[in-house]
DNA sequence: GTCTATAAGGAGATAGAC
DNA sequence: GTCTATCTCCTTATAGAC
């Protein structure tokens, strides 16, 4: 049995299909933004024709739901791979570390929604808002527990930590360093790292 | 003599409608971002027509452009007025903090350009990017000597506090948390000045 | 299911009257 | 300098042939 399961061959093309338009999607949004991302440049990227983007995907706002649906997917699936001896706080750093590292490679930042115009329509997807607040749930409870740990800072709000945290998934300094700098992603990523858990002071 | 020094009255009812002109962008700007912000917006904002903002402003670009200029001629000024005696450090963190303070007063973000789009536009507008260079070579000087005199960390590539101070100026967990929590502006203030300077660890 | 062709509407910019 | 009305282009979305 392949990884299709019991899916016909049909089946099976349109699934590759698909996820070749969520690429196509995913890579469009990442350069441009939401509001500069036409279908026709997603057909284009694709190879197929505008129509038959709308046979797949009902709407822009459905088409880009569904990508970054698959997203929040992969972070889940990424967590949960975790070796589970691992403290909250390091899966925390393990999780950021991928989140940059997909990025770097061309995909997209969580938190998407600089705009309130892409934040309004995300919270209108009812798929999207339920795979995000199971992320966030997880996510919550291991800032919870670093603090309680002593790993990270008790004395900050967790909502300060956790709203800061997703920051740290899409901060803009991560372009501008691949841009002017001529470091390696390796030491983009490290450096991201330690910036945001240990701020710009020195050790003490 | 006025604050218009020697221009005509006309002169400075036109002075005062741009500046009108320059506030409605500032504001719809923030909230809508530039690819949602239309020209007809900001006209009625004003309460004016559009072609009467084409006499002050010959483009979109144009306008958005002069916004952004205001606003850092508002921090360079900022910079220039703080006390001499301040340590390098303690000005990064009096920027950082007057930076936060105008966007939860509905102003903007330095550093808009999180699309690439933006930052293009912005790239090609000289009178732009002259006041941009002005301002990052006073912040890098800062940093420099902040991490010279060992308040900020010398182990870290400049480049790297750098960017990464900008990214804190337009940091979107301000937004989440002026929208999801019950904090006061002075308690967001604080919790952003520390976890950009001290990270998530706790006091060590 | 795929395409060519097109409808419908939005947004930047301007013509021309006053 | 200001306005009403309009031009033009671009983008989402679909109709209809194959």
């Amino acid at each position: 049995m392949s990884i299709f399961g019991k899916l016909s061959f049909k089946d099976q093309a349109f699934k590759l299909r698909e996820n070749a338009i969520l690429d196509a999607a995913t890579s469009v949004l990442g350069t441009k933004g939401y509001d500069l991302m036409t279908m026709d440049d997603v057909a284009g990227a694709v190879g197929i024709s505008k129509p038959s983007l709308y046979k797949h995907f009902k709407s822009k706002e459905d088409l880009v739901g569904e990508a970054l649906i698959r997203l929040i997917d992969g972070a889940v699936d990424y967590l949960a791979q975790l070796d589970a001896a691992l403290s909250p706080k390091n899966k925390l750093a393990a999780l950021l570390e991928w989140a940059l590292r997909v990025r770097l490679d061309g995909g997209l930042p969580f938190l998407p929604s600089t705009s309130a115009h892409v934040r309004d329509m995300l919270m209108r997807n009812l798929k999207y808002v339920t795979r995000v607040l199971k992320l966030n749930g997880q996510i919550e409870k291991l800032v919870l527990a670093a603090q309680k740990s002593g790993e990270l800072d008790a004395a900050l709000p967790s909502d300060v930590i956790l709203f800061s945290y997703y920051a740290r998934t899409c901060d803009p300094a991560v372009e501008y360093l691949q841009r002017f700098s001529k470091m390696s992603n390796e030491d983009i990523v490290r450096h991201m790292l330690q910036v945001a858990f240990d701020g710009f002071h020195p050790a003490r």
